[in-house]
DNA sequence: GTATATATGATAAGCTTTCTTAAATGGCAT
DNA sequence: ATGCCATTTAAGAAAGCTTATCATATATAC
């Protein structure tokens, strides 16, 4: 989790941090490629995903590991909490306070040093939902 | 998240079942897929992913979506925590309280009818921290 | 300017899901 | 019970997502 000292700022590192920054989704790793590729059209996938993966090790960004299929990005560093809807798969912040205190209480329950958590909800999101009243006999 | 009417209780489904309920690890679903094939030789590995797949969707066991390469599974499907290992990978189980009622405050602070939580703690196993101290300068 | 370290793009490999086909099961009417 | 049909499942193949490997190119340090 510490930024690598040797770790050079390429002009693919920084379009692909730019083009995330851009977004408040949680882009898949193929979503950062194609928006990558509208300005460096030879970038091959496998860089962004090294790249993806190098930033989140360096902090400067945030690699979710939520579940689903696909793993999501974000640029947004601040410890927050996400929501997965389980109907159409989309990912949101939610704004609520971090629970610090817990991580007191994993130390007391583990024989681990504790480095941090994550929060992951699941739930229905309100336009899933309005489609499920609309349509309920599929 | 229902079990499914029409879900036949098969051979293969049987004993991927008993296999994982022998283990208290969080095994993979190729290692489940090594422990199978020796009671189930002809067993396919497609069949042991849509079969745990499929029981962590009826609720039958728990799917962990957590950090790291590969996907884990859990007999025990009461709600509890999970704590891994950022050096070396396992996951454990954490004996902590669950705390149902950030579940409300996830309600208030988002659009969405929450269906539940997962918290995932990150850290560094006694094992690994031994291993640390014992060889700091590699 | 040269040596060294690092990054890129292409390719291959690994993990997981999806699709296709064939077999098995369960219900229902004989 | 027997045969028929619709549904479910298994197995294997194929496709999708992600990571690792390799040769080449690029940047940095001296």
């Amino acid at each position: 989790m510490e930024q690598l000292p040797n770790m050079r700022l390429t002009t693919q590192r920084q379009i692909i941090l730019e083009e995330l920054g851009k977004v408040t989704s949680h882009p898949t790793a193929n979503e950062v490629y194609d928006m990558v590729r509208k300005r460096l059209p030879r970038i091959g996938l496998g860089t962004v995903y090294r790249n993806l993966e190098l930033m989140a090790d360096s902090g400067i960004i945030l690699k979710l590991e939520v579940g689903g299929t696909q793993k999501r990005f974000d640029a947004t560093i601040e410890p927050h909490y996400h929501i997965r809807c389980t109907s159409c798969g989309k990912v949101d912040d939610i704004a609520m306070e971090v629970q610090g205190q817990i991580n007191q209480a994993a130390e007391r329950a583990s024989n681990y040093i504790i480095l941090g958590h994550h929060v992951e909800f699941s739930g229905i999101c309100r336009e899933c939902s309005a489609e499920t009243i609309k349509a309920p006999l599929h």
